[in-house]
DNA sequence: TGTAGAGTGTTAAATTTTTCACACATTGAC
DNA sequence: GTCAATGTGTGAAAAATTTAACACTCTACA
């Protein structure tokens, strides 16, 4: 068995993927390791170890074909494979979510929208249907899903990702700021927003400190 | 000066302080980095090590107090210092950010709610007014704005950011799908969401990958 | 076709991060 | 008050990550 990955590297790979992409609309057809490098700020050194845990993309004297290398990027990551989603909690996040197109046109399609509040039963957000939540369970086992965005207040989160994990889904996108304790064999990302706002404060002040004391 | 401390250990203090104030909530008075690291699912030497970065704030034969500890990671996170923040994009995740009232309880006070959509002017979130962007500078000189949230559109993000760098802001939360290029002094915080999504793409599919051989 | 230059893949070194291990301060039971 | 148990702070080891260095391949131009 090959050696496992670092999510280190995972976490590169998309941004990789968007700079890439960007360099294909601007129609580059080849890049070097050391011109992504300059323009993503990161060593050339970094971008190919990285890119070398999956396999030889480029080729000496050359550099990488941006199209073969977004593609194969792509691949690594499971975009333009058909991921079926569903948003717990319909909230101003889960709209947000369902309202983002960029995510469909990768292939994370927003299947269900799924609240407690009946004041949004049969509202739709783009052609999404908001269903109330004891329609979840007939729902994920009609339809095949992949991947559940948890957007609605953490009180409830836990039993929601277990009733949700009992149902099959196995990949859980967690907005609510708790740490979800599943299997092991699923797959949580976390998006804690303030978290990301507290490292943001402690950066801010920590950047006033070293002015202040100039 | 003191050494700098690595952003990894930065990023981790805002969950001890999430722990903290869960542990307080539920009347515990002190806490071991033992007891502390089999609930968090982190090495007690790990707590210890982040903690010492700060200070010694714990006491042999004890542990840490609770109360003290919980205090000490706010302040060290600038957490219920008041930080003024303005949101330019009041689309669903610009409310979304509007609509959350931790924030506020933490000391993140919105104060503005910007965007170009005139659908939207003179409408509020919560008590927040949604200016057009033609009065931001107005605005921003006339009141204190510590932290701006970018939920724009990524088209225009680069210029706004300009524009608020230039009336003096230098904390920048930025939503946008592409890296902001800012001077030094300015302290950005990304949240790709669609990065985070890819992440989770990536392990899962490799999940799967990793049971089909069996 | 030959060859200088470009640029990868890869091994090795440097750095950073995490974990281990333990001296010693404090607690709390008797 | 004594003393075993608890549990921190810290220096050192281990592991992981990042950067550097370079042999060798392929390109591109004459």
């Amino acid at each position: 068995m090959e050696k496992e990955i670092s999510q280190a590297v995972i976490r590169r790979m998309p941004r990789y993927y968007r700079y890439l992409g960007e360099l294909l609309d601007d129609g580059v057809e080849r890049i070097s390791s050391n011109d992504l490098s300059a323009r993503m700020r990161v060593t050339a050194s970094q971008i190919r170890q990285d890119l070398n845990n999956f396999g030889g993309f480029g080729q000496q004297g050359y550099g990488y074909n941006v199209k073969y290398l977004y593609d194969e990027i792509g691949n690594i990551l499971g975009i333009n494979q058909r991921h079926n989603m569903i948003v717990i909690g319909a909230g101003n996040l889960g709209q947000a979510l369902a309202n983002y197109v960029n995510f469909e046109k990768r292939g994370f399609v927003i299947i269900g929208l799924f609240d407690v509040n009946p004041a949004l039963k049969g509202t739709c957000v783009r052609d999404i249907k908001v269903r109330m939540m004891d329609e979840l369970e007939v729902f994920v086992r009609k339809w095949p899903v992949d991947i559940a965005a948890l957007t609605m207040p953490k009180e409830h989160a836990k039993e929601i990702a277990n009733i949700l994990v009992d149902l099959g889904i196995h990949a859980i996108w967690n907005f609510a700021h708790l740490d979800l304790e599943l299997p092991e064999h699923v797959v949580v990302e976390n998006v804690h927003l303030s978290e990301s706002l507290m490292q943001l404060s402690y950066n801010f002040a920590n950047y006033k400190k070293l002015t202040d004391k100039k």
